[in-house]
DNA sequence: AGCACGCCGACT
DNA sequence: GTCGGCGTGCTC
């Protein structure tokens, strides 16, 4: 009887789709397949599901080759990939393709290429735009079908493509782009057999004169220990024997030339090349020692354990120790970090502790590296830590112990777009759970729904309020920038205060952090004359102006354009910038401390990986003395010298207009707070405000978590928000602002008829109404903790089926949900 | 996600 | 008329 199997694609497809297993081929549950996909795509699926009933009603097409012998996804994951596209309303495909490091996703391209035989007979029989394309392919020999559009400029191209395919003058083919290379490394080795002595000795002969080659030949023979016939010759690396020979590549390349060494590539295991010296995991104070073991206490009695460390209490450590026993009993640990950023200090101290037991998983490692990850955990149930961000709780675990969420608060575990738009830390907390594995939560600015869930005794709770070494948290003097500007004392942005604690630190040696939040302060062009702004093409934002490059680009879709030297508008040249960024506050820093050095570090400084660990290089060594930044210098950097950070403005994240600004104010002002003063000294942080009275400001001042989630649950429970309630999110879009208009008015009030006014917002224009060509609505379900939420994604699946037959142009809508929106 | 199909406006 | 641009819907 002939086999199917339901496979996944990493589309946003709904389902599974049918295929037709050939005979004899292996393919299992979990494995992975080539299909074809319409005409002529070939994708990578996953299969869930192997019968015998044949689908009727279409033709089923035959599976094109397994890729695998065993299955690459774990039964286990997938049920998780299930809880995830059931819980935040998406697509199992969706969640493949987030789940998959894309190394192991191959995909086809189409490539055209000329057909040498074709001869244009008579003049005419091409088009002009046909001939353009064609003289194209001849140059390049073989073209990606996707590039040809940019390439001549024309919007459509597959008419002309297949127009030239009937006419025989080209050809498609399918090229399968499988990017995944084994990490290799050179290695040498001598020409000769290793009986041949006689050639030995000869070879001896030739490099008497040269000593340098000479010395490369005998570090050989040591090292192979070619000499020894009683061993195998072990494989010499390249590096290995230059530094043993002491001597530079350019004499191997020279022995390479003479025929005496040839070198060859060695695939390795990337793993194995880390140093495997481990030491123990340092000494616990009496306060970490206490909490450790409170952790432990409470693991016994609840799967989940909330850590409620200050900043600088060492969680990390007493971490280091929790993975240790993990390890020790045999299991596999995840500890999750909010961002790629925060790896890089984190990666030494655990290396040190966890030797080649530590692997590392995030987006900035190359897709073999993470190729190579998911393969070991597949491969191996060995005890190992995998160090990484919210992906990662994706890999195929099996002897799942332990699972950390580090800076659990942190908004960036929620994915935003694309779907999935799932909150690692909550998706590490199910996932754990499959596992029978324990989760110890870590923050000094716990979230709000984790904090009243750990103090109903759902999660066990432990704290850890003295800092190490007990360095006395920092001072906080709030300025009201109000006052300053009425006494002339504001030099750009900085008040008389910051300025002279500034200087004061600077001349004892000491390091400052100031702090920006970007939103609202990115700087823009604005004309003198007519008021005139420039706006995004495709979005309702302004473009923010780029010093560096002198460009003008847009946050949300990297829309670019270069610098006007006149104002369409009006004609006048009177363009200024105004608002600061970043970059903006670079120049006033350099007036107010002439010749310091300066580190900026934000989005556009840090790019790459190597340019954020030099900035972190430059400002830990003394080369630079002034740290500016927004969000990014708040998280998990220890820096020994700060003794002043200032907030240059906290106006903006206060004031924001949502349900968790005060929430994230708070944290992000107590974590800045937290880089200020660390062994010798207490820190001082200076809050620049124009509303000093505002009860966040006043808690931070007092580091009165406590007093802040009591003053935040009243909120929460009074307007029915988060933990009182759970949120869904509701986004319409559409290119055309009318139908979205009206389409997210009939939508409301149809969810406003099935769920009452308590639990219905909406419908309202986001604060950037258009991103990307398309109209925004959004509306937001407030469902109370009691309600089933499985029947609530029933009705909103039925509620979409409902608009279908109310009104044709729902169909032309793109929705989407976000689930337990940050 | 791509890719084909079908509709509509501009130009031969 | 025909070509190119663009929206719509399907893919086993």
């Amino acid at each position: 009887m002939p086999q199917f199997a339901d496979v996944l694609l990493p589309l946003s497809i709904p389902g599974t789709l049918t295929y037709r297993i050939g005979d004899a081929m292996n393919v299992q549950v979990g494995s992975r397949v080539l299909v074809p996909l319409g005409r002529k795509k070939i994708y990578t699926a996953i299969v869930v599901l192997i019968h015998d009933r044949a689908p009727r009603g279409y033709e089923v097409k035959d599976i094109i080759m397994p890729l695998d012998d065993a299955p690459i996804v774990r039964h286990p994951q997938l049920k998780f990939w299930e809880w995830i596209s059931d819980y935040y309303l998406c697509s199992m495909g969706e969640v493949f393709k987030a789940a998959v490091p894309s190394g192991l996703k191959v995909e086809s391209e189409s490539y055209i290429s000329p057909n040498s035989d074709f001869e244009e007979t008579e003049p005419g029989q091409l088009t002009d735009r046909e001939r353009t394309i064609l003289d194209f392919v001849y140059q390049r020999g073989r073209v990606q079908v996707s590039d040809l559009s940019a390439a001549t400029g024309f919007k459509t191209v597959e008419g002309i493509v297949s127009r030239l395919i009937d006419k025989g003058a080209i050809y498609v083919s399918e090229r399968i782009v499988d990017n995944y290379r084994p990490k290799t490394e050179a290695c040498v080795r001598l020409t000769l057999p290793r009986d041949d002595e006689a050639g030995l000795h000869a070879l001896f002969d030739q490099v008497k004169r040269a000593h340098k080659q000479e010395s490369l030949l005998l570090a050989y023979l040591d090292l192979s220990h070619w000499l020894n016939k009683s061993r195998e010759a072990a494989e010499v690396t390249k590096e290995t024997l230059l530094k043993r020979a002491a001597v530079s590549g350019a004499v191997l390349s020279a022995a390479v030339q003479r025929g005496m060494f040839e070198v060859y590539k060695r695939p390795i295991n990337r793993f194995a090349a880390l140093g495997a010296t481990v030491t123990p995991p340092p000494t616990l104070s009496d306060d970490q020692q206490r909490a450790y073991k409170e952790i432990h206490q409470s693991m016994r009695e609840h799967d989940i354990t909330l850590l409620h460390g200050v900043t600088s209490s060492g969680k990390t450590s007493i971490y280091m120790h929790l993975l240790e026993d993990t390890l020790k009993a045999g299991k596999q640990a995840l500890y999750l970090v909010p961002e790629i950023a925060l790896t890089t200090q984190l990666t030494r101290r655990l290396r040190v502790v966890l030797g080649d037991k530590l692997l590392i998983y995030h987006s900035k490692f190359s897709d073999n590296e993470r190729v190579d990850i998911w393969n070991r955990l597949l491969s191996s149930h060995e005890p190992c830590v995998v160090l990484g961000v919210r992906s990662s709780v994706f890999l195929p675990f099996a002897q799942l112990g332990l699972v950390i969420v580090d800076e659990e608060h942190d908004s960036s575990y929620k994915q935003q777009d694309p779907a999935p738009r799932y909150n690692g830390r909550n998706a590490a907390m199910v996932l754990a759970q499959m596992h029978g594995a324990k989760v110890v939560l870590g923050s000094a600015t716990p979230a709000i729904e984790v904090y009243s869930r750990a103090l109903q005794g759902k999660y066990g709770l432990v704290k850890l309020l003295t800092r190490y070494q007990d360095i006395a948290l920092p001072t906080v003097q709030v300025i009201d920038t109000r006052q300053s500007r009425k006494r002339r004392e504001m030099q750009g942005l900085f008040s008389k205060e910051l300025v002279d604690k500034c200087r004061e630190a600077l001349k004892g040696g000491e390091q400052v952090i100031l702090f920006q939040n970007r939103r609202g302060y990115s700087p823009m062009l604005s004309c003198k004359q007519c008021g005139w702004v420039p706006k995004c093409a495709n979005c309702d934002v302004s473009l923010t102006y780029h010093k560096h490059n002198h460009t003008l680009s847009c946050h949300y879709c990297g829309y670019t354009m270069t610098m006007p030297t006149l104002c369409p508008v009006c004609q006048m040249p009177d363009l200024e910038i105004v608002g600061y960024g970043t970059e903006r506050i670079e120049d006033d820093i350099d007036k107010v401390f002439p010749g310091e050095k300066i580190s900026r570090m934000d989005l556009d400084t840090t790019r790459s990986k190597a340019s954020y660990d030099r900035i972190i290089d430059e400002f830990s060594s003394h080369k630079t003395n002034i740290l500016v930044g927004t969000q990014m210098v708040t998280k998990g950097l220890d820096f020994d010298a700060v003794s002043v950070v200032g907030i240059l403005n906290a106006d903006t994240m206060i004031s924001f207009p949502d349900f968790r600004s005060h929430e994230r104010a708070f944290d992000m002002l107590e974590q800045v707070a937290g880089r200020a003063g660390r062994a010798h000294k207490q820190g001082q942080v200076l809050i620049q405000t124009r509303d000093p009275e505002h009860p966040v400001i006043g808690f931070v001042v007092a580091h009165d978590y406590e007093g802040f989630y009591n003053h935040e649950m009243h909120e929460r429970e009074r307007y029915h928000y988060p933990p009182y309630t759970r949120i869904i999110n509701i986004y319409l879009k559409h290119r055309d602002a009318g139908v979205v208009g009206e389409m997210a008015v009939r939508y409301t009030k149809l969810l406003l008829d099935t769920f009452g006014h308590e639990r219905v917002l909406g419908p309202e224009q986001p604060p950037v109404g258009r991103v990307q060509q398309l109209y925004i609505r959004q509306v937001m379900l407030k469902i109370e903790l009691g309600a089933s939420m499985v029947k609530v994604k029933q009705i909103l699946r039925s509620l979409y089926e409902q608009m279908l037959t109310l009104d044709a142009r729902w169909r032309t809508i793109k929705l989407t949900y976000d689930v337990d929106p940050v």
